[in-house]
DNA sequence: CGAATGCTTGAAGCTTATCAAAGCTGGTGG
DNA sequence: CCACCAGCTTTGATAAGCTTCAAGCATTCG
């Protein structure tokens, strides 16, 4: 058994030889500590390193010069900050943590070794990226297309499918804790705090969700995925994979 | 000189070897037409096989169950449909022709010789796919967080930007033509064609571009680039790629 | 206990959508 | 070569959804 986050995750697409995993968890050697709300990269800075999240949830967000602000991605166990980052030398935006969080730094550099020498790997790497790219389409369908009122159904929807999947395929029947506030949750969908607040009390008054705090229990999944046509497509394609 | 669009683009960013660009011609051995609105892949259908994009405009979407449709991405020259497709088996979108198009159809495996034996040439692909991430990042805050107006600045210049790239950073005095209505312009940038109207030509009246039928001449690309903050960046980080 | 932060609720205003009709343009056939 | 047609664009009027502003309430933390 590992305690590695990463092949934690990938273990669940893929089988991984002993190498693969040793090169993982060779990602994994450091350790840094980050409190809440603690600034771990700034746009313009030059990327020298990347992060394997060990714990905590992590956003990159961009801010325009007037103050508006996007959050772009979140970013919890077993997800590299920012992969996207490896074509640039430059950061194009800011990270932080969202909540005391434990990240794992790596040069760069340290892809080489995966890259040279594991195909197979390789091939998974990409494959999650593609999908996380998926990801993205889904959130610009969203807020270009959808209401408040779809647009919150669909991030709910999302971020249950995403802790399930860290948390092992079970079903929370308390739900989950999303440690977002309410602007944040705004600045995620491109609304206001105002009318987060207002939607999702309408959310609740029909019954979909219930909220304690900040814990969510998604009462109605059917109804909430016909709303926003959320489809859940976890697994990945394997069939062509190189065998190692 | 080789015909193989793969190869004028990839050899934008990082040396090719021989070897390299014999793959990714492998890749382009097949040629397909298609004609303007023709359906290249249907959402819901089994992905067995990616396309090289030799020549036209192509774009993925999703439409809704009441009609909404959201343009996901758009592709051109040198440009792989659906690279995203490579993690899933059913594809998530429909794809169209958005002009005339000749398309290099090749399987899925057909990666698998390029991540098998090409580490070099399997950080490059990782890169574009990664960046292409960054692009839509970018989108992401533009529909989130940007007016109509600003909106459709930083459509102007991503899309000018890219087709520079296409040939060969150069500055084109007499503009490009876009093959896009302003429906299919709504549906990208999240708004309605009516308004896409009216504020591309309060846009045009402030002097900031010109319009030709579909031809576009920017006229004031600081200005532009002020009022959406858009930063072009063109290059990728090889630093870190193994040597062959 | 007080201060800070975040949540809720209401009222007014603005951006964008919707609906509708007329003008334009490029391609086709007579 | 002109006339027509279909699809696209433009323009105007009205309406909806979301934002902004503002105040009060809840919760947490030192």
């Amino acid at each position: 058994m590992t305690n590695s986050c990463l092949v934690a995750k990938l273990g669940k697409f893929a089988s991984l030889s002993e190498g693969d995993s040793a090169m993982l968890e060779a990602l994994e050697r450091d350790e840094r500590e980050y409190r809440k709300d603690q600034l771990i990269q700034r746009r313009g800075n030059p990327i020298d390193e990347m992060f394997v999240v060990k714990s905590g949830w992590l956003t990159s967000f961009s801010v325009l010069d007037d103050g508006r602000r996007q959050l772009l991605r979140l970013f919890f166990s077993g997800d590299i900050v920012d992969l996207s980052n490896v074509a640039l030398t430059v950061s194009q935006h800011d990270i932080k943590a969202l909540t005391p969080a434990v990240l794992c730094p790596f040069p760069k550099s340290g892809l080489e070794p995966l890259f040279h020498s594991s195909p197979r790997l390789t091939a998974l790497l990409f494959s999650m990226t593609v999908r996380e790219n998926a990801t993205l389409l889904g959130r610009i369908r969203a807020i270009g297309r959808f209401n408040a009122y779809e647009r919150l159904c669909y991030l709910i929807l999302e971020l249950g499918s995403r802790l399930r999947l860290a948390a092992g395929h079970q079903y929370a029947p308390d739900g989950f804790r999303i440690p977002l506030t309410q602007s944040d949750i705004a600045d995620l969908l491109g609304l206001t705090n105002v009318y987060v607040s207002k939607t999702m009390s309408r959310i609740e008054k029909d019954g979909l969700i219930e909220r304690h705090g900040n814990r969510i229990i998604i009462c109605e999944p059917k109804r909430m995925q016909n709303i926003c046509e959320f489809e859940d497509s976890e697994q990945i394609d394997t069939s062509w994979f190189p065998l190692r």
